[in-house]
DNA sequence: TGATGCATGTAATCCGTTACATGATTCA
DNA sequence: TGAATCATGTAACGGATTACATGCATCA
């Protein structure tokens, strides 16, 4: 599966229409951003290629004292490219992981420092599984889309698996969640 | 952190020395191969200049009919570069997975299709557990490196709630794996 | 005899990031 | 007053992939 840039607008695209600069907003802080990165010099020339090619529509709305907000729409043959990206099963999953790369070689590392990763590992699984919990209540209430809470149940059961692991590898870490809680 | 072929290279060799064919097998095959990807077009080019610089050191091993063995070794100013690397602390996880892309625009693709990246997906989480399964056996009888077997039990924590997520939301799938056990 | 594994490398190309350029508005 | 948010874009650069180039050995 071709997944970039292009495909990763198309797929946000085909639930609502959205300028660049949202686009952006939703990647980094929705489903998306647990599994890709977009800056604005990707995206933006990609909306005004595929534009250019017919995959989208574009309806400017002026602003006072800003560019033109620029919207976004995807049309039947940016669904169909989309379609087609998705047609091709998709590849095995990868980690991407600093952290686990910085466990792997920790002979190499001090323990001060180590440890520091260690607790910023825990709170970055923290806070991702906090997000994920407060959108499941949110979504609760609007349209309960089966692709989102698959992706958010998925999530949830893997970070927290995560989490679990590190905290019965690094029982200090358990102290840190029970005084913060309380 | 900087996390990219240098420095996965310089990692890899700071366990063993290993030509850089090696070192690419070492990368799909080991623990590395969640967490990153490397062709040869990265490889070769990062070895000879880190020889240049005198992160590596080189010794030829002449073989029959074949190209001689480059074996690269970590020196250590090589040592002290991968230190450095990895005193950065580590940038947050990115799953990268098109399987979760493919789960999120469900509404595009045909049920068979989705049945179909399902079950590869289940395949390819049990495939990685079996892995590591087997690893964990050689592990115990040779040297017993903290960093692996962090790593392991890591990767095993995940995969299995993963397996288990999609095991929860597809019936269908337990079947096969029972079945699979007898 | 044809695929796979061993073994190294280069060059074209792609894709994306980072930094730059611009500038008003709102909140602390 | 200074930071953050809104809003779009370009250009230089970096890093990696893909395809190409070469060729023997082994196994089915």
């Amino acid at each position: 599966m071709a997944m970039n840039v292009r495909t990763l607008c198309l797929g946000v695209l085909s639930f609502k229409e959205a300028s660049g600069y949202e686009l952006k907003k939703e990647i980094e802080e929705g489903m998306y951003s647990h599994f890709i990165d977009a800056s604005f010099g990707s995206i933006y020339p990609a909306l005004t290629q595929m534009n250019a090619e017919g995959l989208l529509t574009l309806r400017s709305e002026e602003q006072s004292g800003r560019p033109d907000k620029k919207v976004y729409a995807i049309t039947d043959q940016g669904r169909a490219v989309l379609a087609k990206s998705l047609a091709v099963l998709p590849a095995s999953n990868k980690f991407k992981s600093e952290f686990l790369f910085e466990m792997l070689l920790q002979h190499f590392v001090s323990k001060e420092h180590l440890d520091l990763a260690i607790d910023k590992h825990h709170t970055d699984l923290s806070e991702d599984l906090a997000k994920i919990a407060q959108k499941q209540l949110h979504q609760d209430k609007s349209k309960c889309d089966a692709g989102s809470l698959f992706v958010m149940g998925y999530g949830e059961s893997v970070l927290r698996a995560a989490l679990n692991y590190l905290e019965a590898q690094c029982p200090r870490l358990k102290k840190v969640k029970l005084t913060a809680a309380e």
